[in-house]
DNA sequence: ACGGGATGGTACCGGTCGGTATCGCTATCT
DNA sequence: AGATAGCGATACCGACCGGTACCATCCCGT
C-alpha cells in the first residue's frame, strides 16, 4: 500500500538530548501528531529518540499508556493558553472573549493537522478505549470555560454563543486538514467576530485593525 | 495493544446476498465507517463479504482504489443530500437555507461517527495521497452550494454566513466523537440559525416549531 | 454439451505490529 | 572499589499487514 516511512527517512530526526524517557516522550507526541496514532509504531518512536524498544517499555508499560500520556499533555498545553488569555485582558470579558478566537485562530493557522485530540477521537475506534474518557474531559472543560466567558461578557444568549464558538473552532480546525488551509477554516476570526458581535458583545476598539485587509 | 476484532465477532456480519463485487464494497464501506480505514485490513473486508482476499484482488486493484472509490461513494451521498434539499423547497431560497440545516443536523444526529471524509482525511497522513484530492474535492463543492444558496436567500454577508455555516456543521460532526453526542454538536440547529437569523434571512413560519422544547 | 471465465479456498511472500527475553555495557552512588 | 540500576542492542514471539500464486469448482453463454 505505502511505506510512509523508511530506514533513513529524512523526517525523523534522531534526538539525543535529555533523559531518555522525556526523549521518547518528545518523539511520540511528534509523531502521533505527524502520521496518527495509528500511523506510528513503538518501534519507530523509539528509533527516533535514539533507543530501543526495550528501553521505551521499560518506561511505559504499553503504547495505550503512551497515548494516554500524550493525549494528557496535549489537554494542558491547551489549558496553558486558556490561562494566557485570561491573564491577558484582565477584569475585560468582552476582550477575553474577542482575545481568545484572536488566539485561537493564530494558533489554528500555524498548524496543518488540527486538534490532535479530535484526531485522536477519530483513530481510537475501539469503542471505550480509556483515551476517549481524557478526550471527553478536556473539551468539556473548554465548552464549560467558553460559556462561562460568555456569561461574564454579557452575551444577550451566553450558552448559545458559547456553543457556536466552540463549533466555529472544532469545524476550522478539522477543516485544514479535509477543505485546505484556504478554505473556510481561513476565515475563523471573521465569522467568529460576527457571531460574537450579533450577540450584543461589542468588539474593543484596540482589536478593531487586527483583521488582514 | 487491542483486538479490535477476533474471529467470529459478533459485529461482523457475513452477507451473501448480491454479487461480489458489491458485497465486497458494501462490506468495505461499512468497515471503513465504523472502524477507520486504517483499522481495517483488507482480509477483513473479504470475511465480512463472504469471501477470500483473491476475490476481493480480482476487483480492485488495490486497498487504496477501495479507498477512493468509498470516498466517491460518500461524497455521491452527501450530494443526493443536496439535491433532495434543493428539491423541498423550490423557489425559496430562505427556506432552502434553513432546510439545509434542518437535514443536516437530523443527519449528523443519526451518526456517531462524524463525517467520513473529514474522518478519512485525518487518518490519511501519507501526504500526497490521492483520497486527499476527493476529499477535499467534495467539501470545496459544498462549500461552493452553500455560498451560492447564501447569496440567493439574501443575507447580508452571503460569503462569511456560508463559511460561519460550514463551520458550524464541520465542528458539530466531528465534536459527536471527541466531546460526545451531548455536547454542542446537538445544539446544532439552534446555533444555525441564530447565525443565518443574524444575517438578515428570516426563519419561515412554517418551521417554527420544528424546534423541540 | 461444452468451454471459459469468474469464483472460493488455501497457502504463501516479505514486512510490520505490540510486546518480551536476554545479553553485555556503563554510569552512578555508597 | 564494588554493587546496582539503567542502558543499547539483538533476537525472538504470535499475529496481522497488503498483495500474490495456484488450483479446483461452478455457473453461464454459446
Amino acid at each position: 500500500m505505502n511505506k510512509e516511512k523508511s530506514s533513513s527517512d529524512p523526517e525523523v530526526q534522531v534526538s539525543r538530548a535529555g533523559k531518555p524517557r522525556d526523549r521518547i516522550f518528545d518523539c511520540a507526541q511528534d509523531l502521533f501528531h505527524r502520521r496518527g496514532i495509528r500511523g506510528v509504531g513503538v518501534e519507530a518512536i523509539a528509533e527516533a529518540a535514539g533507543t530501543s524498544k526495550m528501553a521505551l517499555y521499560r518506561h511505559f508499560d504499553s503504547k495505550d499508556e503512551l497515548i494516554i500520556e500524550y493525549l494528557n499533555y496535549k489537554g494542558r498545553k491547551s489549558d496553558e493558553i486558556w490561562a494566557e488569555i485570561e491573564a491577558q485582558n484582565p477584569g475585560d470579558p468582552g476582550g477575553q472573549l474577542y482575545g481568545f478566537v484572536d488566539k485561537a485562530a493564530t494558533f489554528i493557522a500555524g498548524d496543518e493537522r488540527g486538534c490532535d485530540l479530535a484526531n485522536a477521537a477519530i483513530e481510537l475506534t475501539e469503542q471505550g478505549h480509556p483515551g476517549l474518557r481524557v478526550i471527553e474531559e478536556f473539551k468539556m472543560r473548554q465548552r464549560e470555560r467558553l460559556t462561562n466567558l460568555c456569561h461574564a461578557a454579557g452575551a444577550s444568549q451566553p450558552d448559545l454563543l458559547a456553543d457556536t464558538l466552540f463549533l466555529l473552532i472544532e469545524g476550522a480546525r478539522v477543516s485544514r486538514r479535509s477543505v485546505g488551509t484556504n478554505g473556510p477554516s481561513a476565515n475563523l476570526v471573521r465569522t467568529s467576530r460576527g457571531v460574537i458581535a450579533s450577540f450584543g458583545v461589542p468588539l474593543p476598539e484596540a482589536l478593531d485593525a487586527v483583521l488582514e485587509h
